[in-house]
DNA sequence: TGTACATCAGTGAACGCGCGTTCACTGATGTAC
DNA sequence: TGTACATCAGTGAACGCGCGTTCACTGATGTAC
């Protein structure tokens, strides 16, 4: 937090893109990426409306901005989540588990990730993140080898089963899809069918 | 075609409601619903701003509308892909490939159908056709029987597990997350791990 | 069969609002010489 | 070590816009008697 303190000046704020990237998401998980607003922003933190324009250039580049913030942790909740010395079984648990983790903490945030026409497709510094983002998700999936001596096409298949498999579920699951009962004491690696729980 | 087209009148339309809704629909798909205005869409049909409020009450009274016509519609795409007397293996591609075709040919309709804050969650006919609609999921996932002899939750589980899978995959392919390799020749049946292709 | 009247479906001007963005500006900071 | 100057970071008034919604209204339709 103290990254995003404003500086003693008074007049330049110090730690402003920081500042307006916090208030951005918590606007952004209060009431949806439709409402945020970059007057909104700016006004959260006191500062004038057109600061946030030094920082971001308009407001696709702050919405931007957060979708690369959202896939820098995501890639982060699943490498921090893949410890190295344990089976695969486990290992498939965690990859599962890290991903979700992140989609149901930041619901808005991740719907932001995934929305169409809201975030610059082409930005450099996004498609970087993304680019790590997923190669993380596919060296997990080409672990797992859900479709073990079925051809050349067989990674391919298994990480789009995968990203499939919790992208669906992270979304509904926040969405609130689900009943309570199917929820309660669920182990995402419980929803594998058993015939492919190889440990 | 022709149930939306104008009266004689000139005052009247005539079937100004079904119009709106073709009307908004096309709007969406082009724009998403973040873009969609009730002036936009009166103004597609020629008709004053304030016409659809006749119809709809609000705003968020038409993109209500607009997502109830959806949840109808993906009911109609699984339960005309239902083949009664062919086999499981069948029935289930049929029932992945009928939901996931609606969400292919609707990726906006099928995203604002589970956009969070857009839609009055408690809207009698919504909650109707969603309920329709989940019920038709509810009996393909539960003759899949993906968890056999798994204990009381196996049901609740299986749908989970083919809900889940379906929506991610038709998500994120709507969304061009897939590359062109993953999906080439790609039956949605054959994600599916093998081990549970139980025809 | 007419007629009175309620109801439905639409008009069009006007409102107030929040928005992104522009503009000319000023204060603060860093750097070359 | 000072000083001039470029650059960075922020202000605040103003703009034009599209929006949802209100209001009083009018034209068309259906229905009771």
């Amino acid at each position: 937090m103290d990254d995003i303190a404003a500086s003693k000046s008074g007049y330049h704020h110090g730690n402003l893109k920081a500042a307006l990237l916090a208030a951005a998401r918590a606007i952004l998980e209060e009431s949806g990426h439709s409402a945020l607003s970059l007057r909104q922003c700016a006004k959260a933190i006191g500062v004038s409306a057109t600061a946030p324009q030094n920082h971001f250039g308009n407001k696709s580049g702050l919405l931007t901005a957060l979708a690369t913030q959202g896939y820098a942790e995501l890639a982060a909740y699943m490498r921090a989540s893949l410890v190295p010395d344990a089976n695969r079984k486990e290992r498939r648990s965690a990859a599962l588990q890290g991903y979700v983790a992140f989609a149901l903490e930041n619901p808005a945030l991740y719907e932001l990730m995934f929305a169409r026409d809201r975030v610059l497709a082409d930005d450099k510094a996004l498609l970087e993140q993304v680019g790590a983002c997923f190669a993380v998700l596919a060296d997990i999936s080409q672990e797992l080898d859900l479709f073990p001596n079925t051809g050349a096409d067989a990674a391919a298949r298994g990480q789009v089963f995968v990203w499939s498999l919790v992208h669906g579920y992270a979304q509904l699951a926040t969405a609130g899809r689900f009943k309570k009962e199917a929820m309660k004491g669920l182990d995402i690696l419980s929803i594998f069918p058993k015939g492919n729980q190889t440990g």
